[in-house]
Formats: C-alpha cells, structure tokens, sequence
DNA sequence: CGGATAGTTGAGTTATCTCAAATGCAGTGG
DNA sequence: CCACTGCATTTGAGATAACTCAACTATCCG
C-alpha cells in the first residue's frame, strides 16, 4: 500500500516543520484534510501520490492569470487572495476572497485555465498541487471525491450568493454581508476573536468585491461606524454591534 | 457487462420513441449523451444502471424548492424553467434558464437539496435520476465523471459571468448579454434559426434575472427596439442588428 | 364578456456614481 | 530625520441610472 502524500520539502509523517502541512492550522477545512486522512489511513509512505511544492508571493502579485494555461492546482495556505474577472475597460469584479485552505475554484483539477485573475492581497503562502495527479487521486479514492464535490456544493453556494447580493441588496447590505461572511470565516479557521479580525483588505476590494465605487464604499463604512456598528482601524476589524449588523445585512 | 441505462416507459435500444432519450434533440448536450455512449460502449441491456423517470408539468409550477429533500436529480428534457433564490421579502434573483439538457445544478448529483427554487416557465418534461444510482454510476466511470466535471466548470464560468453582470454592467448590456446569451445557448441545440427564437420569458423573469425592475426591463427593450436591435413579439424574438447588439452588449 | 396578468408610459424620487479637492499614511532616498 | 511621492481615504457637490408610483392599455383565458 502506498503512501498518498508527500511534500517537497519534508516527509510529511514527521514532527510538523514550519511550512507542512502537519503545521497548517487550517488543513481541516480543505482538501488537505481528505488527503491526509486518506494517508493516516494508509500508514508509512513508501511512495508519495502527491506531490505538492510550496511558493511564498509578497503582496499584490498575481498567482494566475485568466488564460494562462498551468498544470498545477494551487491551495491557500496563508493569507489573502482575491479571484476576480476583469473588463477590458478596467471594471472588475471579485467573485471571492481566498484564505487559508482554500482552493482557487473547485473546478480547477479539472481544467487547465481558471478564466480567473487571481491576486495576492497580503503576502500569501500556497501549494501548488499537479492537476494530474489530483486528478488520478480523485477518481482513484471515492472519499476525496467526495469531499471535492462538498467544497463545490459550498463554492456554489456562495457565489450564488454573490449573485442575489449584487442583484438585489442595498449598497448596506453588501457591504454588511461582506463583513459579516469574512468574520464568519476566519472565526472557523480560528483566526478571529471577539468579533475582531485582522482585516487586510483596502476599500477598492470592498468596491469591487460588492459591486459599488470606492468613493460610496468609504460612506458606508462611515456610516457604520458612525452608528457604532463597527470599529475599523489599523487593517483590524471589530463588529461592534453584532445583532444590529446582522439586521442591516439582512434587512430591506 | 450491464447496460447503464433504462427508461422505465420503453427500451433505450429500440427504435427512437416520443419522449426517449433516443429522440432528444439535446442529449448531445448533458450528462444523458455521456451515459448513453457508455451504454452503447457497454452493448446490449441486461440489467440496467440508470432508471430515470419522466415527468411532464405545466407552465408556473415548481419543480424544487430550496429546502425540499430530494432523492431524485432533475434533468429538463424540454421547455424552459427557471433556478432561482427567493429573499423573504419578495426579492428574488434567477440565476439560471434551465434549457433542454440542462441538469440543475451541477453539484446536486452530491447534495439532496439544492438551496434553489426551480420553477417551469413553459409547459416542461424532466428527467428524474436517481441520486444515489446516478453516484455509483459517476464513481465507477470516469468518463461520466470527466463529463460532469466539465459542466461543472461551464456551469461555474456562467454564473461567474452573472455576477460580473450584475456588478458591474449597465442595465442595456445586462439585457443585451441575457438575450445574446439565450440565443446562444438555443442556437447549439438547434432551436434558433436566423438569429430567432422562441422567448417564453415574461419581462419580470428579464427583471429577476438582471437585478432590475420589470418597469426599467420594458424601457430597456422598447430602446432596443426603437433603435431597430431587436424584434419582439408573440413570445418570438429576432436579433435583427447581431453586430449592434454585440457592441451594446460589452459596451461602456 | 370579465377578470387577471403583462406591458407601456410619464412624473417624480433616490441610491449610487462622478468629479474634485483635501487629508492622511507609508515607504524611499537624500 | 525630512521631503517627496504615491496610494488610500474622506468629504462635499452635483449628475444620473434606475427605482417607485400610478394610471392606462393590451393580452390571455375561461
């Protein structure tokens, strides 16, 4: 029986090392977990089936580009990313925000151009797994499968609602949602406490995050902040008032 | 070897039959096509993979809804409906036509409910597949899978493309890229001829669909037709300036 | 024919945008 | 340490795309 995971840098069996997985503290949450999983369950590895390599990128650099044709599937293994479409005319939209164990789209290990422009926003630490052996580890363990088409059913859920918030929500209740979805997040990655959070990102990602102009996404979080919904400062984030956020995220 | 596949009303290996997927215009276009080359793979029927009934309901009534447990996965052989998340207020947001050969959602082969409210807007006949058969049968054939996985991936770049629309498009090339977009999607399975279609849609589907209000979409389409883009009436729309309406289409 | 649903049109309102100027803030080189 | 440059944010004023409301007309169906 063979091993199904192995990294470039470490045997991955071994006390966690800086930068392993065996140190990630969000492996739980992606397609890491079922990897490992299905490795713990194999014992000792003899012979790795996948191979993953490790890149550090500082802020704003472009992880991949819309057409650009690349074998390799990259996972989130710290910080922020942004996947976005961009117009020819400078308009863009940002379908989603990356963090830590996630997956540029979940369609990825299937196809070799993501159509996305995805874009570190802070220094970001990803794996770049290759398509095919993810491919054949997919079709050869029916739990990890399985665990993909789940993260699909949440992709999918949530771009959904990316949609009826940029159809049919007030410029508040974007923006609230937002926020709101983040905190969210990273509280069940363990990164935020008392409702505050390391916040990164800076207003044009709000803007284009939520289909809205920088100039009025500055208005409403002063609005926000102004009704003591929100403390936002120092690229941290506190929900103030969390009962009364949740009615302007929700509220017509 | 077994077949893969079964119609409870006839023999898929007999002559084409009304309402078989043997006579389908479209199961070139689904996860039916994938199936159904398999079975021809597979040679004569024996004891069949895939059971799927068929069901025919009128305009207006619902085929899921977004809570409703479901053992069955949808598939639309005919007529137009719609997919669609509901706000408790009445807001409501389509995300997708479901044309012929449309399942639909790519992810329901994996979830029994679909968080999505699924209504006919013509007279439709579906396909209901069995969940967990329709799941063995992807696990142990990779094509199927392959097939799948690549539906997927349209289905995500559609409604990527929806967001960016309603984030960051004007009302005219909303409109215009949602007709562009039907006559496309039509065109493939043969059912538009000279840039004309069937348009069963009413205007508040337009609305609901481009996160406008059914007042603006009737302003819209009466511009487009004073300019001569378009012809509209007696549910049949004809493009009648292709090159135009493109440019309205992408235009800032 | 009557009632319901769908579409049109006009008038007035509003959420969000554009433009522009002022302020703050972070990093760089001298 | 300071001056400088470039980016991010704030704020105000005015413009506009899309909305709401309301009345009217057209179309469909029994």
């Amino acid at each position: 029986m063979s091993a199904l995971l192995k990294y470039e840098e470490h045997n991955p069996y071994g006390s966690p090392a800086s930068g392993s997985c065996t140190s990630c503290d969000v492996y739980e949450f992606n397609i890491c977990a079922a990897i490992r999983k299905r490795s713990e369950a194999a014992g000792q590895a003899t012979e790795p089936l996948l191979v993953a390599s490790v890149h550090t990128i500082p802020a704003r650099r472009t992880i991949s580009r819309p057409t650009e044709w690349s074998e390799f599937v990259p996972v989130i293994c710290r910080g922020w990313a942004s996947s976005t479409i961009a117009l020819s005319d400078g308009r863009r939209q940002i379908l989603s925000f990356l963090l830590a164990g996630d997956m540029v789209s979940t369609a990825s290990p299937f196809e070799s151009t993501s159509g996305l422009l995805v874009e570190a926003i802070t220094e970001v630490t990803y794996r770049n797994f290759k398509r095919s052996d993810l491919k054949t580890a997919l079709f050869e363990h029916p739990d990890l499968l399985e665990m993909l088409a789940k993260a699909w059913g949440e992709e999918r859920r949530s771009i959904d609602q990316l949609a009826v918030d940029l159809g049919r929500r007030t410029a508040d209740e974007r923006i609230a949602r937002l926020i709101l979805n983040l905190m969210d997040r990273l509280a069940k990655r363990g990164m935020a406490q008392d409702q505050t959070m390391d916040f990164p990102l800076r207003q044009h990602h709000i803007a284009d995050a939520t289909g809205l102009t920088p100039v009025h996404v500055s208005k409403v979080l002063s609005g926000f902040r102004r009704s003591g919904l929100i403390d936002y400062s120092n690229r941290s984030l506190a929900i103030l008032d969390v009962a009364s956020f949740q009615r302007v995220a929700n509220q017509r």
